[in-house]
DNA sequence: GAGTGTTATGGAAGCGCTTCCACGCGATGT
DNA sequence: ACATCGCGTGGAAGCGCTTCCATAACACTC
């Protein structure tokens, strides 16, 4: 719309030269009164707006770079303990980080088409997104290099964890500590490691086990899910949740029926976000921070030197036993109920189930790095 | 060091034409197979990095303004809740948001000294953080606006709450549960906020109140200050933290020594972070998406009119009772101590006690908004 | 009243890149 | 053999701004 003045129109509009119209602009030095409040009424008159490259390059300023990190920051509480190390790694590397939540596909689109168009990002990280083959094309050839967290694509680096199996060996943990009818709880299938983790605990707890799917992973929607499933199996004794913030809305729901936690029922979340051990839930723990660290190396490498080759890379989970499931038998664990935990109770890793290991042999702790390219 | 090749200087080394290297460099068309290869090692050797700011400006592209968000963002927890409606308020505005953790004052005045060199924002939010009249005066002359959050500062535009007020009505609700002897975890007075709650905090408990001043404000720090409390006035029977954080560790450790909370010791915090009302505790709830909604649309405003008037704004706290503190007599508040808290318990908003009002009559709920310029 | 500052202002040269336009040169058609 | 075409390429014109340099205007001084 009012796009396109320059410093000519306005010089033009107030009878000044264009550096004059400069100078008002930068408060520098030298400017009678009169004039610049000429100049300045001007500008308001042909809606002015400085155009931030030309100044850039014109003052010879700074040339940073900045990386774009899409992800549902807000709707996943997940991505604030991701962002943190990534904004750290960035900040390391003298790169902005340019916040972009992401709500939906639309948001997606926006963002991406803007930067492709603009090329307003010289690198992108995608997290728990997505992306098609054509838009990937069309940013490689733009030189914009993409890396992706939980979310497994060919062609796109990613770091990720075994969702499958983590939800298997929460199964598993649910069938030892002495539950026998297991439910499901999960989210949009939409998101690639919810559908895993659907698969993955399915594959222990059996494919007939009662499950509802969330619309969104919210306490309000595991409140809401939990209900639907007490009313339709009473029996239920064990339930897993794709994510912890629905293991909350579950316990509380659970507590206001009349329920012990976990003595009538028994239940595990995913993620194991901050507080989680103050609240005594029992989860499966992703490394959230090494994500974010990975994603900045990641990242970093690939700007760094565009054909740089970064491996994708596959985390280690761990199961954290808390209060909200019935201790093992003879294993170190705990019980502790109350609501605030108590010393050494907190992310107690314990080994998945002798007999049944996860699907994957735990991949080892340590992250592969990238291998940089030939010389 | 390496900054300084040009496009010129690649196409020198690669014995062809700057049109051909853009062409590369852009992975537009046609370009023969070996030419490109040249150019690329081209690039490589003269270590050439693309400047953004003349790309887009020669490519027309966008213009979007980019604003800044100084904030511990990550040291202080309180912060994500603020970044949210920050960002989606200046998505809105088609506005970047550039996140910039800020653990220090090096960190803040590298930041700054950055933004003002290169101009590479058009807008500064300050969370919790001050800034010298010198800068502030230089951020002006270059016409980038700055509002700030929770630091009040002379000809700064700021959203904040009555701190002060907000701690002397912890205090007394404190005293109206039954505890007569108070002490106070605060935190690093370089915080504005902790010395006005400090100060808030004193009037009611006495100037003489036991006190422990923490170098940071998280759990750990709660638990250890209680820790000394506890073995310098053992008969403390309340506590007042600065933060929920501070507060969690004091609860966790009280526990630990035996102490049950409220019987013994109540406990209030300052915040009311998310889950808080799941972990059941006491606090002052600060109205943290206002403030990310107010700076948005502070911030936005002032960018674009650069001299439109936007008034500082103080919002009002609540103070909302749950199971760290004794619940008063013949009103209706709650005194559940399950982990998970029952229904209807959560954001029981109270009123300061009638005899003592807090220092400031409530300030009206509502945000008054910025006054757009004179036209 | 000519000389010397001093101050506000305009002109023009880039900043480093993209892209339009024109050019040369083999391959094709007749 | 000569025109025609298309492809790969180079030259040059900006993109919108800052800033150096020159200039005009106006005090002043001696």
């Amino acid at each position: 719309m009012s796009d396109g003045s320059t410093i000519y129109d306005v010089a033009r509009r107030a009878g000044v030269g264009i550096a004059t119209v400069s100078r008002v602009l930068n408060g520098s030095a030298k400017v009678a009164e009169a004039t610049r409040r000429k100049v300045e009424s001007a500008c308001r008159e042909v809606g002015f707006r400085p155009n931030r490259a030309a100044r850039r390059l014109a003052a010879g300023g700074g040339n940073r770079p900045r990386v774009a990190a899409l992800m549902p920051f807000f709707s996943a509480n997940f991505y604030y303990a991701v962002a943190r190390p990534l904004a750290q790694g960035l900040a390391a590397a003298d790169i902005d980080l340019v916040l972009c939540n992401v709500a939906n596909r639309e948001d997606k689109q926006r963002i991406l088409d803007r930067i492709c168009a603009e090329r307003s990002a010289e690198g992108v990280v995608l997290g728990s997104m997505g992306i098609g083959e054509e838009r990937q094309r069309q940013l490689k050839t733009l030189g914009i290099p993409v890396v992706a967290i939980e979310m497994e694509l060919p062609g796109l680096p990613c770091v990720h964890v075994d969702n499958a199996a983590g939800a298997a060996w929460a199964a598993r943990y649910l069938l030892e500590g002495g539950s026998t009818r297991l439910a499901l709880i999960t989210g949009p299938p939409a998101a690639q490691a919810f559908r895993l983790r659907e698969d993955g605990f399915l594959t222990v707890a059996g494919a007939a086990a009662p499950l509802v799917r969330a619309e969104s992973v919210t306490r309000e929607a595991g409140t809401a899910a939990i209900g639907q499933l007490l009313d339709a199996w009473p029996g239920i004794d064990g339930v897993f949740c794709v994510n912890d913030l629905l293991a909350i809305g579950v316990i509380e729901e659970l507590r206001r029926r009349g329920r012990q936690v976990p003595e009538d029922v028994a239940v595990m979340g995913f993620d194991d976000l901050p507080l989680m051990d103050v609240l005594g839930i029992s989860t499966i723990r992703q490394p959230m921070s090494a994500f974010g660290d990975w994603a900045a190396r990641a990242i970093v490498t690939r700007i760094a030197d565009r054909d740089a080759v970064v491996a994708s890379e596959s985390l280690s989970l761990s199961l954290v036993a808390r209060a909200t499931t019935r201790p093992l038998a003879g294993r170190p664990t705990t019980s502790e109920k109350q609501p605030i935990h108590q010393p050494g109770q907190v992310g107690v890793d314990l080994k998945p189930a002798d007999g049944a290991p996860p699907s994957r042999p735990r991949p080892s702790p340590s992250r592969r790095s990238r291998k940089p390219a030939n010389a």
